[in-house]
DNA sequence: CGATTCTTTGAAAACAGTCAATCTGTGTGG
DNA sequence: CCACACAGATTGACTGTTTTCAAAGAATCG
């Protein structure tokens, strides 16, 4: 389970055999059930993972009870409150797992201590930090100019596999929009294909 | 002028007196004009700018050539195309000035040198930057959660100095409404406030 | 198969955008 | 000092988009 870490770190940042080792022997491995929450609003996020299978969710609730979804993390991606991972305040958000998952976790202080250990390992965050830092502005720039439909595309291109594995009612959800809307936008978009 | 972002370092970032002289050195003394261009598209973003006097707004063009404000800035605080700046790739936005203004612009070296030779600079930047990754978070879920209404109260009590200042299309554009639709809502508001 | 969970549909209401015109305040040149 | 130009804000009538609520259809899973 810890290989798929191990084999992400070797390709995005170069880390040696000796740095994996350091790096696995501060790792937590957790197995999560589908629905499970990994962090809820009002608790600490002291922790950062690495999805090694499945999916997450992290989202708010509005003060209505709504849930908005901020963000989605599969294989690969890195999970956690940010916000509240750095600020050290109590999390606002809910973390919870969309399959039955697997995660490697990483305790505040070990993080730190990761990063200040291993060079190529800070150099890694830090590129991921700043693409982290770009897509959410281009989510802002899309949200503030673009409308439904074209929201709705360019999640599709860009995230082609989170749209096979999410239900559609949570990419409404991230989108800002609600689900019948995204219903006929799919469909409106499906007639139009169909015409030309 | 520097003297603005003396009291600015001595108060968040407890500088010393030797490392706000270090920072003067490599400072240099910037005076715009209203509607000065400061940054554009296709352009490098290779500095960091501080507001001593002013305003400025960061925007970006969609395809149709609308222009969709990012970010705003006035006194006391940085503005720089942050996105370009970390990834060395061209800028896709506009920084121009609002008001005639004064800054106090870093080159990425002298940033960077900054940076690793004052760990309370570095120690007060990460704060910021910690600031600015909720803040980013808090718009996102604005955008996707409320209502153009919410919005613009939220807006308002923000930031009340930059209401008083900025023409209102562009918090409209700020906020990803028409002028048309913000002066209504700004109508409907204030014969709420009247009945009550 | 039955029970969830997710998606789609319809009709009405609320909301936001477009276009064109008007109103308001500010400042500049004659 | 006035008249005019100009930038910004508002309004009206109309169109288009999104939400709401209720109901009906798929799809999935035990």
């Amino acid at each position: 389970m810890f290989e798929t870490l191990a084999i992400y770190l070797v390709e995005k940042g170069a880390l040696t055999q000796s740095e994996l080792e350091l790096i696995e022997q501060v790792s937590v491995l957790k197995k999560v059930r589908k629905n499970q929450l990994l962090l809820e609003e009002g608790k600490f996020s002291n922790f950062i993972g690495f999805v090694a299978k499945g999916s997450f969710r992290l989202f708010r609730t509005a003060e209505n009870g709504q849930e908005h979804i901020m963000k989605f993390a599969i294989e690969n991606w890195w999970i956690s409150d940010f916000t509240s991972f750095m600020s050290g305040e109590p999390s606002n958000c809910y973390i919870d797992a969309l399959e039955n998952s697997e995660l490697i976790l990483f305790s505040r202080e070990n993080w730190d201590h990761l990063l200040a250990t291993i060079p190529n390992f800070k150099r890694m965050i830090d590129r991921l930090t700043a693409k982290n830092f770009e897509a959410h502005q281009n989510r802002i720039f899309s949200n503030i100019s673009e409308p439904a439909e074209i929201r709705y595309d360019n999640f599709v291109k860009k995230y082609p596999t989170l749209y096979n594995r999410i239900p559609l009612y949570m990419i409404a959800s991230f989108l800002g929009i609600k689900r019948e809307t995204l219903s006929r936008i799919r469909k409106q978009a499906a007639s139009k294909r169909d015409a030309s």
